[in-house]
RNA sequence: CGGGACGUGGCGCAGCCUGGUAGCGCGCUUGCUUGGGGUGCAAGAGGUCGUGGGUUCAAAUCCCGCCGUCCCGACCA
């Protein structure tokens, strides 16, 4: 805590977000593994809610969690082409146990399609074991050169949830179902607005035959992957042999998803919310909605207002607000203050003297400066709707936020020309529509410049057929370029 | 792996050029004080200066090697 403040984020946007981490004790850098993070209580907090709404909603959909193990055998990735081309170079290999060379090397689980694959070839016999939906979570490890708390670090958590379906349509319908209960918790619950999409070729998971997506936009107007859904088709069913019988009698092959958001996702929250005071965090993804901080100067002050912040606190939570009193002695008021708004705390709520004399609080919403002053007796009320505005101002602003930054192209230079600001900087990054074939030739020119196509929009909004402006050729619809994380 | 910078109490740094046996801010501990936006004062605890070697009467400081970290690029959820 002590003098770094939140450094303002025009300086320099990486060390703003560095500080909003820092600020808020969300996580630290591993001391042990390189690139490794370690998530404190207070993102740890988080990624808990993330994975209760995300968990009810895959209940919801019929899926049932389940766990696989951290090591692979080395064969099972290299049976799947693709796949083990797209992870070789960021694997980390077991190569020695119980003190002697193993004859089979393990990798850390990069993902689990292979390992689960070999599972799903032994409990899938008939049509009737179909479809098999299965969620994972978990910790997977991805030798990456360059890391970035929450946003790309080695080892990280997320859900992998792999199914294998009777169909082709059945499986695609899989995948989109996800897609759209992503887009649900990233709108609905991070207020944080994504675009749904297709991956390009040349983008998509290693192994898939078609990849969807969730793109976000940060603050300083770079994207952020924020979940995929793969659709896997038989690749896997092949390599791994997975069939049924179908109520033909015939043998088939499965058709498979496999989709998954991590922790990223928190960093994601962090640069579309946070501001130079800290961590802003939407109600719904808050473990503590609110903190009381009672002001008073004696003995006698101290007694009446606690017992009367304490009868509010209980009146929130029993209207299902979770509320915590910062009664500790020796920090003034102006201090709690600071240290509940660098962690995001949606409601700030002072109770004082004369506050106590007018029958009256104080209170303040994270992602405003004003105070306002509410009849007591009015404060379930107030909470609840104050909480309520703020989770909607918040996804109004960041969508705003998003739809300012977007612009159209019509040609290359254009696309170049309105990116080549883009920066670390605060506002420098831009989401450019234009028709780009999907092709990885059109991938390469535009990582050139450091762009690349975050996804072929599945909203209409922008659709609609055109001329590539790389090729020049026909193409059905316009893609959303930008510089990513 | 290329290009840059940096390793000094828990954190952030100064000291290094011009060698003389380590200092500041924050945090922490104790006491008083204060309390409606980071209270103030006082007294404390805490460091073999990343590491190995060299030069020297003497090295945080100069020289060489190694290790590690961060930033920029290639890779990527």
């Amino acid at each position: 805590m002590a003098e770094s403040k939140i450094t303002p984020r025009a300086e320099n946007f990486a060390r703003w977000y560095q500080d909003v981490i820092a600020q808020a004790e969300l996580a630290e850098p591993a001391e042990v593994v390189k690139g490794c993070m370690v998530i404190r209580p207070n993102g740890y907090a988080i990624w808990e809610r993330l994975q209760a709404e995300l968990d009810r909603r895959f209940k919801e959909t019929g899926h049932v969690n389940a766990y696989f193990p951290l090591l692979i055998p080395e064969s099972f990735l290299k049976r799947e082409a693709e796949h083990v081309e797209g992870f070789s170079p960021e694997l980390a290999v077991v190569t020695i146990a119980g003190g002697e060379p193993l004859e089979e090397r393990y990798v850390i689980r990069p993902t689990s399609e292979t390992i689960i694959g070999h599972f799903y070839s032994r409990w899938i016999k008939s049509w009737r074991d179909l479809p098999l939906l299965i969620n994972q979570w978990a910790n997977v490890l991805r030798w990456e050169l360059r890391t970035r708390l929450f946003l790309r670090t080695t080892e990280f958590l997320w859900q992998e949830g792999h199914t294998a379906h009777a169909t082709e349509a059945e499986a695609l319908q899989e995948t989109r179902r996800m897609l759209d209960v992503y887009a649900d918790v990233a709108e609905n619950v991070m207020a944080m607005p994504v675009i749904r999409g297709l991956k390009t070729r040349a983008e998509r998971f290693a192994g898939a035959v078609r990849s969807f997506c969730i793109e976000a936009m940060m603050q300083n107007g770079l994207a952020l992957q924020a979940g995929t859904s793969h659709e896997l088709g038989q690749n896997f069913a092949k390599a791994f042999e997975i069939r049924f019988q179908n109520q033909a009698g015939e043998l088939e092959y499965v058709w498979q998803t496999s989709w998954g958001v991590s922790t990223r996702l928190i960093g994601g929250l962090i640069m579309v919310h946070s501001d130079d005071r800290g961590l802003v965090l939407p109600p719904k993804l808050a473990a503590v909605q609110g903190v009381f901080v009672p002001i008073y100067r004696n003995e006698e002050e101290r007694a009446a207002v606690l017992a009367k912040t304490n009868e509010l606190a209980q009146a929130l939570r029993g209207a299902g607000i979770s509320v915590q009193v910062d009664n500790r002695e020796g920090t003034t008021p102006g201090a709690k203050f600071y240290h509940w708004e660098q962690r995001g705390i949606p409601l700030l709520i002072e109770l004082g003297p004369r506050d106590l004399a007018a029958g009256n609080v104080v209170v303040r919403r994270r992602d405003s400066t004003q105070k306002q002053v509410h009849p007591a007796a009015a404060l379930v009320a107030v909470a609840q709707n104050a909480l309520r505005q703020m989770q909607a101002d918040l996804l109004e602003t960041a969508r705003r936020r998003m739809e300012e930054n977007t612009m159209l192209a019509n040609s290359l230079e254009e696309v170049k020309k309105i990116l080549e600001p883009a920066t670390a900087e605060k506002g420098g990054g831009k989401f450019v529509m234009a028709h780009v074939k999907d092709d990885p030739a059109c991938d390469a020119r535009l990582k050139e410049f450091k762009a690349s196509v975050r996804c072929i929009p599945l909203e209409d909004r922008y659709d609609g057929p055109g001329r590539c402006i790389i090729t020049g050729e026909q193409t059905p619809h316009r893609v959303v370029i930008a510089k990513a994380y």
